[in-house]
DNA sequence: TAGCAAAAGTTGTCAGACAAGCAGATTAAT
DNA sequence: ATTAATCTGCTTGTCTGACAACTTTTGCTA
């Protein structure tokens, strides 16, 4: 089951015509501050009618590719598209890499953010936390579901770091694998001990950063990441041999 | 007359109505699967055209919080919103932090992606820096504009990790910061060592890349990072003690 | 009760019209 | 001749009504 929503086929007509235009834009064809086609031109061009082509441009307002100005026309912005991020068009949802690839961003982030959390942390960041925390233990003992804990002890630690767009950042890839994370809190993931093993990686990732310590923090992390992405089954060979410091490899014996 | 209250600027009927259904969405007033009401119904309800809110819904689908299906109606998405994400609305703009929070989330994704691009670089990602880098040399030696071979080189060693979600990433964050690369190019840059100094840190990124030098490439690139926010006029002070490793603070002695 | 066909409801598309605002050409005033 | 005001198309924004495509419900029949 891919974890990427999939994009769907466009099927309608407005999509079409906004999937095109969109495409010259990134294409080069219309750089940026040019003023693309009228609506009536537009209209005869595709074959549709006016209300086809507004709709396709109301989208690429949304996204930020143009900005239109009523008497004046549809202008190309100063940096078409480059205001969202979305990972949609940034893999291939149907490549079998493209989980994997998603998870390293997310293990990327995720280990500085365990890492300046450890420097920057308030004692509200570390109740936050430990609230969490307690709440996935109990899950762990009553063998119930845990995913909501888990996502929350997460967005604490990256709150913890005082970055609201690292903060954001976070929440925006982790709920990108808020469906993976049920093999991990159902009854084959408690059973299987899978809940406990990711209880006692949080635990540790608690510990350093309540120590503030920021080395110890991003280890466990990191160890948390990689174990979290062999239980949903993502081959962390290939990103796991990246270049590390040898306190990384060493650490936490 | 329309029925809502014209609280903020929208001076288009279509992104009231489009906000307004937003902030429903994300106050949990609907919440996801649940069938929003019908166009003749909407359009009845804010004193507007069926066309209206035909294009505030086509604004919606294009952000990701709703999806339509012909005949039945349209429906919340399962993660509204989350499927992009927009520094936007993660950071408040006037803020006088936010440029540095931005700054330091580049700095997290590029350190580590000059450390991956050691190892996982091919002759052909290194020919693609190089050039990159030439380019650069020779804007620095004729006292030319480098933004865009400044941009081209981390674009490249972004794509050297062979992560299409990173290099994404990494393109859409240095995009923000493109108008604060000029400082470095232009003529009181040159004259101040700026470009010259900028070329330095390049070089050496370049080397420990080529040389599959992960921990030289991370530290190489932390140097550029500080050092490139400090000449945009980022205090990195708040950011900079972040924890790290040994190694990072005594490589390249 | 089960199955099926008609009907009602909803979104998708089209056409035409007018209002609101903009840009360049024309005209008037100095 | 230069400048200011006005005029005239053109473009986007909104409205209305209609029909097509599709889904869901209803109601009838076997």
């Amino acid at each position: 089951m891919p974890v990427i929503a999939r994009v769907a086929r466009p099927s309608q007509l407005s999509e079409t015509v906004s999937k095109t235009i969109e495409k010259w834009i990134l294409d080069g064809v219309m750089a940026p501050g040019v003023k693309l086609p009228t609506e009536k031109t537009l209209s005869a061009e595709f074959g549709v009618s006016r209300a086809v082509v507004r709709e396709a441009i109301s989208r690429l307002k949304a996204e930020g590719y143009v900005a239109s100005r009523q008497g004046a026309g549809a202008f190309v912005e100063a940096r078409p598209g480059q205001n969202s991020f979305r990972l949609a068009d940034a893999v291939d949802p149907a490549g079998p890499a493209a989980t994997a690839h998603i998870f390293e961003l997310r293990y990327i982030v995720e280990t500085a953010a365990a890492a300046l959390a450890a420097s920057r942390r308030s004692d509200q960041d570390l109740v936050q936390m430990r609230e969490a925390l307690l709440r996935m233990r109990y899950a762990v003992s009553e063998r119930t579901d845990g995913t909501q804990a888990d996502d929350d002890f997460h967005v604490a630690i990256a709150a913890a770091t005082g970055n609201p767009a690292l903060l954001r950042f976070i929440r925006f890839v982790g709920h990108q694998f808020f469906a993976s994370r049920v093999p991990t809190w159902n009854a084959e993931g408690h059973a299987a001990g899978r809940a406990e093993a990711a209880q006692a990686e949080h635990e540790r990732m608690f510990e350093a950063i309540a120590a503030r310590d920021g080395v110890a923090a991003r280890e466990a992390a990191r160890i948390h990441m990689v174990e979290a992405a062999r239980r949903i089954g993502i081959d962390t060979d290939h990103w796991e041999p990246a270049p590390r410091a040898p306190w990384e490899e060493e650490a936490l014996p």
